[in-house]
Order: structure tokens, then C-alpha cells, then sequence
DNA sequence: CCGATGACCAAAC
DNA sequence: TGTTTGGCCATCG
């Protein structure tokens, strides 16, 4: 909570409803920094905070393989799937299926 | 306190 | 059309 831009990252993934995932670049796009899609990870790994509904966020491809240091391997995934995020045969999230649009809520 | 790195994405060549 | 480099802010060392 360091930031302004930060606290913006945080309203954003905060607004993403259960059942849909985004992606860092589409929440950076949201909080008018295109090309700050790292440090949306950067801020997620750092805050963790409770509010703030990290394993929504995933990575252009779906994937969240990334996120095994800060979550245990499967352990967003059990998250998202309680949600009623569909995954594929590849253990990537179907962004076509389960990507939110910032229009709708 | 300063330098380097990082849960990434998109534009340019 | 594919590959490469740049960039943004925060956190770690």
C-alpha cells in the first residue's frame, strides 16, 4: 500500500467477480498503464492481501506457474476451479470461457 | 540509500 | 509473419 498505483491494482482485481479470471496485462490496461503488467505481479506477489483476490490474476496464456513461489502448485488452481473457472487438459485457465470483461460489473 | 530484478505485455524491426 | 527489445512500479539484496 505503498503506492497509489498499487492501491489502483488492488480496486480492480477487487472488482473481478468469482467464476472469471483477468489478466495482468488487462488490469494494468485498466488502471491506464499498458505496459505496467509487471508490476501488477510485482504487486500481487508483494501485498498478498486478503481483500485482494491474486489467484483471479493470470498470466496472458492462462497459465499461473508463475505464482508457485508465492502459491503452492494447485493450490490456485483448487481456488479457481471452487469458483467455477474452467481449466483445460493443459492446467492453463479457458480465458475464452472464464476471461472477465471490465464492462460487465 | 541505490541497483537490480520481477506473477508480463505490446510495439517495433 | 516471427523474434527481439523496451518499459512500467514496487520489492528484494
Amino acid at each position: 500500500m505503498s503506492g497509489q498505483v498499487f492501491r489502483v491494482f488492488c480496486d480492480i482485481v477487487r472488482r473481478v467477480p468469482a467464476g472469471k479470471v483477468a489478466t495482468y496485462g488487462q488490469v494494468a490496461r485498466l488502471a491506464g498503464m499498458p505496459r505496467c503488467a509487471r508490476t501488477v505481479g510485482c504487486a500481487m506477489a508483494g501485498c498478498q492481501d486478503p481483500a485482494v483476490p491474486c489467484h483471479r490474476v493470470v498470466d496472458r496464456f492462462g497459465g499461473t506457474k508463475a505464482c508457485f513461489d508465492t502459491f503452492a502448485p494447485g493450490t490456485q488452481r483448487a481456488l479457481l476451479e471452487a469458483e467455477g473457472v474452467t481449466f483445460r487438459p493443459d492446467g492453463t485457465v479457458d480465458l475464452e470461457t472464464c476471461l472477465w470483461s471490465p464492462f460487465e460489473r
